[in-house]
DNA sequence: CTGTTAGCGCATTCAT
DNA sequence: ATGAATGCGCTAACAG
């Protein structure tokens, strides 16, 4: 039950085992070169005295920090915070820590933060650009010694690779999808318009539109629940109202939802609906949503494996091989069909 | 653009600036005692240069990491990430980074972090105790020299001070509401019934039912969906069904509400339903379900000033001041009444 | 097999 | 106002 006093160091192993603190760090590293008997010895003083290696020390020396960082815009997002989760493991499998920020789509406290995960030397770094053309985060980005791969979004004009959805892949058989259920007037909703992924849905979005000959219908003025029972009250009493919504993100597809549901409008018969990124009651709500699925922990995961590929490989041969200018893995979404749609209309 | 150097040190601009390394680590530490020109020239180098102080070597001279560590069941679960994000707020306003590990409520793991967190000399530790009888958890955070908070459940018999909800009052509410609603038979349906607050909530429930005289029905087999699905079954099928529903955890409730629904069992009418947990659409699906609303926010915001006010403090005065022991904050919750329990019964 | 020694980058005396 | 020297805990030569 001693407490408080300075964690024991090697040396402090070394004195109470009567042996030199080389063979005590041995002893730490793997017990190699080391007789049975010290190794006994010296592995029950480092067991009594609760000896924990000093990382720091071992950092000093050119060690890894065996530290990676993840910035993400917000960790209480469900989205994120399961690539997170999904990093996380990857972490643990490479004896690693992870080191979570929000950046709140912030660059400011972007830049501020990636300083930060580099003063503590983080071996790498997972984030979520906050703005995909920022120059000044790319050139950084190059700069710097530290492995780091974008997901979700890339970083542009950098060495930096990324793990994407293939949004506007995902946003074309989603409209198309809803084209097929015979739907004309397809409005399509977001906010924060400025976002990578939501230009590319937009994107995805317009071609299958054009491609039907048919009119696009964009709202980007969608940011909380009043904006987007204003715009869908407006376009519902305009002269041509839509018969479907494609609703760009969560919040915005949950938000659509609940406006309608207040209207009393019926889904899918008046309007159906399709949302981008699957939700936990998705399936639960009546009529059920049917979504666009991204695969959320697969993209934490890819972008986690790649940057402890990189971390390997700079390790191993010191200096890195000239690194492929950002590569860029596009991860497919799945159509989630359920009933708002269109599709099993429940009886 | 130069990369892959190793990132500049002290002496390396001390030796571009023609002045001694004690100068620049002054200017790095605030630029006092030194003159102007030399500040400002050295400052100009530090740029070019783009050094970052390491954060490695400053700890090994006794420095606190700036570190600290968050354990959690699950990144991905909404309850905990909110916590997390609070964490990281007062984190962030601590000049502070945030280590996120998941436990998955194994002992095993969640030792195995501790003492990872330790090797790099975290701080000071936020943790959710996977058990909270845990004796050898309990003596190993005594043993230990970084600060230690536990939040939502206590770790007993320790020095770690906690900040929980109040589980008991609020289950004892949440009930004593559907009794006020007539309602004589509430069944109380949960899993994993060893944890602290599930334990504490059972209390709580049976608490209020002796008071009113009424028999407890408890039944703790709910592990998921189809759990849920045979347990509800069961009791409805029974001689003496219940009038109502008593979840005690987020999952549960969801479980719950979609057997009901796909059994077509009318609620409140036939079956009143309240949740513990409160979670983002419970006021969207219809009927809305009524919950108890846990601080989440709150309670990593407190635990995270408590673990700060500590750390703080102990850097201060280096040796700690005796700790009072395990002292307990408790936060209240709020019981928010939509339509499932009765209240607001949609015309 | 084992021990001695030299730094890793930095803050900090203590001189100047 | 400035700088040289010391040591934090550890690993990696090197020497025995």
């Amino acid at each position: 039950m001693k407490a408080y006093g300075s964690p024991p160091t090697l040396s402090d192993v070394a004195r109470k085992a009567g042996v030199g603190i080389t063979t005590v760090s041995r002893v730490v590293n793997g017990g190699d070169q080391v007789s049975p008997q010290t190794l006994q010895r010296v592995k029950k003083v480092i067991q009594q005295m609760g000896f924990i290696p000093n990382q720091a020390a071992r950092v000093l020396k050119g060690e890894r920090t065996k530290i990676i960082g993840i910035l993400i815009p917000s960790i209480a997002d469900p989205f994120f915070s399961t690539c997170a989760e999904a990093a996380q493991q990857i972490a643990r499998a490479n004896d690693s820590l992870l080191i979570v920020a929000g950046t709140n789509n912030d660059p400011r406290l972007e830049m501020e933060s990636i300083r930060l995960l580099l003063r503590h030397s983080a071996d790498g770094l997972l984030l979520v650009p906050a703005n995909d053309q920022n120059s000044e985060l790319a050139a950084f980005l190059n700069s710097m010694s530290a492995a780091a791969v974008a997901f979700d979004r890339p970083v542009f004009s950098s060495r930096i690779g990324s793990v994407v959805t293939d949004n506007l892949e995902a946003a074309y058989r989603a409209t198309q999808h809803l084209i097929q259920h015979g739907h004309q007037r397809i409005l399509c909703l977001c906010g924060e318009s400025q976002l990578y992924t939501l230009r590319e849905r937009i994107s995805g979005y317009r071609k299958a539109m054009e491609e039907a000959r048919l009119p696009s219908l964009v709202d980007m003025n969608v940011k909380d629940y009043r904006s987007a029972e204003y715009a869908i009250e407006s376009h519902l009493s305009s002269d041509f109202p839509p018969d479907a919504i494609l609703t760009l993100k969560n919040s915005t597809t949950i938000y659509a939802f609940e406006t309608l549901q207040k209207l009393e409008v019926p889904i899918p018969q008046k309007i159906a609906l399709m949302g981008f990124d699957d939700f936990e009651l998705a399936g639960t709500l009546r009529p059920s949503i049917s979504v666009v699925q991204q695969p959320a922990e697969d993209l934490g995961r890819v972008a986690a494996e790649l940057l402890f590929e990189q971390i390997l490989n700079r390790h191993k041969t010191k200096r890195v091989s000239t690194p492929k200018r950002g590569s860029q893995i596009k991860l497919e979404s799945r159509l989630v069909l359920r009933a708002s749609c269109g599709c099993k209309v429940a009886s």
